[in-house]
Parts: C-alpha cells; sequence; structure tokens
RNA sequence: GGCCGGGUAGCUCAGUUGGUAGAGCAGCGGAUUGAAAAUCCGCGUGUCGUUGGUUCGAUUCCGACCCCGGCCA
C-alpha cells in the first residue's frame, strides 16, 4: 500500500509536533538513529542566537551529528516572523532533499506550522516606524478609538479583531498604512503555499498533571544548567529590551524581570513555570482544531512505535 | 502560660450593619495570517478553622477549643 503521492507527486513531508516539554525531539532523535533525516526546526525561540537552554536548543554534540535547520538564525535583537520561517524552512527542505535526504519538521511554534502547511498570505513586513507612530497615537487616545478608526477602514477586521487585542489592531493598521489596502482583503487573497503535502504527528499528553510535573522539572534544569547565566549575558548586552521577542520568551521574560529587580527570584521560577504550562495549553488548543493530524501520547510506551510506523507509511520507506 | 493579630477558592487576600461570599494570581475552555514561547477573549460553590449557644436564619454576634504569627512572661 502506498502513501498518497500528494499533488506534487513527491513524498508528504513528515512533521512531529506538539505542547513543549512532550518529548518531540527525543522522538526526532530516535527516528534519525534509523533513517537519513535532518532536522527543521519549527520553533520561534531556537531561531535566536544565544537562547540555549531556555529554548531547549539540542546540545552542539547532537547537532555535530544530525544537522538541525532553522536554529540560531538572528540575533536577539533582530525580528523573525512567520513569513521568513516559510520562506527558510522552504528552502531547508529544498537544500536537504536535493542531497538526498530527507527533511523531518520538529517543533511546537503552532502558527509557523499553520503557516507553512496551509500558506500564508503575502502581506508587508512590519515597520518599526510605522508602529511606533500607531503606538504614540494609541497611548493618546487608547486601544478602542484605534479599534474604531480600523472599522472605518477595514471593518471585516475589526469585526474579528478585539478592541482591546492591541497587538493585532496595530498590525491591521500598519498594513493599511503601507499597503493602502485593508489587511482582511489581502489575507482573503492568494496564499503562497508550498504545493506538498504533509504527514503532521502530534504527541500530546492525556495527563495533564504528569505533563505539568514533568515542565516544572524541565525548568527547574534548565535553571542548574545555568539559565540564570544565560540570561545574565543578554542582560548585560544593554541593548536588548523587555520589548524584544527573544526577551519576551517564555524563562527569559521572568528571569529578565527579575534581573531588572521586579521581583525575587523564586517568584520569577513560579512565574516561569506557569508560563510554559500556558504556553503548552494554547499549543494543544491549536491543534484540537487541526484537521487530519495523528496524535500520539508520549507517555505510551507504544506511541514510538505507532508513530514510526505511520511516518514511514507516508514517507514511502516501508 | 497571658495579651494581641489572623484562620474565607489551589495561593494571596477582600467582604458580609446576621439573609450561605468576590478580586488578583493559578487552573480550565477558546481565538490565532510577518511579535506567536506573542497577543486577546470567556469561565468563580468554596464544610467562610472546629464545636456549642443566641436567632426564623450564623461565615458574620457570644463562649469554648484547635492551628499559625507577634509581643509579654
Amino acid at each position: 500500500m502506498r502513501a498518497n503521492p500528494g499533488s506534487s507527486g513527491l513524498a508528504p513531508l513528515a512533521v512531529i509536533t506538539g505542547p513543549t516539554g512532550a518529548g518531540k525531539t527525543d522522538f526526532a532523535l530516535r527516528l534519525a538513529s534509523e533513517f537519513p533525516v535532518e532536522i527543521v526546526s519549527v520553533d520561534s525561540a531556537q531561531v535566536y542566537r544565544g537562547l540555549d537552554i531556555g529554548a531547549a536548543k539540542p546540545s552542539v554534540e547532537i547537532r555535530a551529528r544530525l544537522p538541525h535547520h532553522l536554529i540560531d538564525l538572528v540575533d536577539p535583537a533582530a525580528k523573525y516572523s512567520a513569513g521568513q520561517f516559510v520562506r527558510d524552512a522552504s528552502d531547508a527542505i529544498t537544500d536537504i532533499e536535493r542531497r538526498g535526504r530527507i527533511p523531518l519538521l520538529v517543533g511546537g511554534t503552532m502558527l509557523y506550522l499553520r503557516a507553512l502547511t496551509g500558506g500564508i498570505a503575502e502581506l508587508p513586513e512590519s515597520s518599526a516606524e510605522v508602529r511606533a507612530r500607531i503606538d504614540a497615537d494609541a497611548a493618546r487616545r487608547g486601544w478602542p478609538a484605534m479599534h474604531a478608526q480600523l472599522a472605518t477602514v477595514d471593518a471585516a477586521a475589526a469585526a474579528r479583531i478585539h478592541p482591546n487585542d492591541a497587538q493585532r489592531i496595530q498590525r491591521a493598521l500598519e498594513v493599511f498604512a503601507v499597503e493602502g489596502r485593508p489587511i482582511s482583503e489581502l489575507q482573503n487573497a492568494t496564499r503562497s503555499k508550498l504545493a506538498r503535502d504533509f504527514l503532521v504527528t502530534a504527541l500530546i499528553p492525556q495527563d495533564r498533571a504528569r505533563l505539568h510535573a514533568a515542565l516544572a522539572e524541565r525548568f527547574d534544569g534548565m535553571m542548574s544548567a545555568g539559565l540564570l547565566d544565560e540570561v545574565r549575558r543578554l542582560f548585560a548586552r544593554g541593548d536588548l529590551t523587555a520589548e524584544h521577542p527573544a526577551i519576551r520568551a517564555v524563562g527569559y521574560r521572568q528571569l529578565w524581570a527579575h534581573l531588572a529587580g521586579s521581583y525575587p527570584l523564586d517568584m520569577a521560577v513560579t512565574r516561569a513555570i506557569a508560563a510554559t504550562r500556558q504556553l503548552a495549553k494554547r499549543q494543544m488548543t491549536w491543534l484540537r482544531s487541526m484537521p487530519s493530524i495523528q496524535v500520539f501520547d508520549p507517555y505510551d510506551a507504544q506511541s514510538f512505535v505507532g508513530l514510526r510506523e505511520s511516518l514511514l507509511a507516508a514517507l514511502r520507506l516501508l
């Protein structure tokens, strides 16, 4: 029996996703020991250089043995985006396959995953100048007023964005400002999409309490491994702020606040672990709405066998 | 041992002039198009420490007891 050949005639692209701390990396490493795969990271934190321990980046030893792509791509002061990810991932996949190897997409940034598998609209990049202008305006008039303003130029976008959702209101106004067209219109237009099929497998723990315990333990391990020193190094650079996306990442944000004097270390740790749980919950919410994914419970010993078989069948390696 | 505070949601606390109670955090559910590990929305029954008493009715008033702080011995 053959897997779905797909619109491209190529084998589907294999994905391992799931909430943070569910064991995606372990599963990927086990597969990599058997087959000529290279990892394409689907992770918005691992793209930043210098975010190592807290981003649960694979060690340099592992990366020397097994090629990882889309890790350490940019400086923490730089911006990265879902659109950039789609371009980078597409390039990495092309490169891996040209060399006769198999790309294995691994990671839990669900927006990136959806953008890659479902396509993404062609929208303008963010503009620091335009955003600063909108921020200044919002500081004076308040975000509900900005939302009302958005409604006059893009009723469809305003209808789906909550008046308190400053980030999305700003983005919609930004797109209108630089493009002169409503973001809703652009989003409904053709999406650039990879002409490939995907086999998405997800590791989702059925036992939430066990996941929570594992996440707390993992964060304690990160602290023992020197996470605080890692954040101190970023803090000491002087050019980074709590507003940078890299510093907003789970763990980094809370330890940064501690270094800035906002609260004691034990509170930072407590908050970081809570933020990790909340991240995992949001990731699982994404996964519930994703069509045609194959779900496995990482705490079930049989899962690796099942996941391996699914992938191999799809990749026609059986 | 005495005096003073306090014991209310998983945690920190507010409150009820006596009619069985509500915030923040945590948790749970949802949204998610270049910041996404971000951002936003929704969800609040818990022997009101225990036990007697007063009362139509006590978490609230009174007594005793238990526990935790602090001060005094």
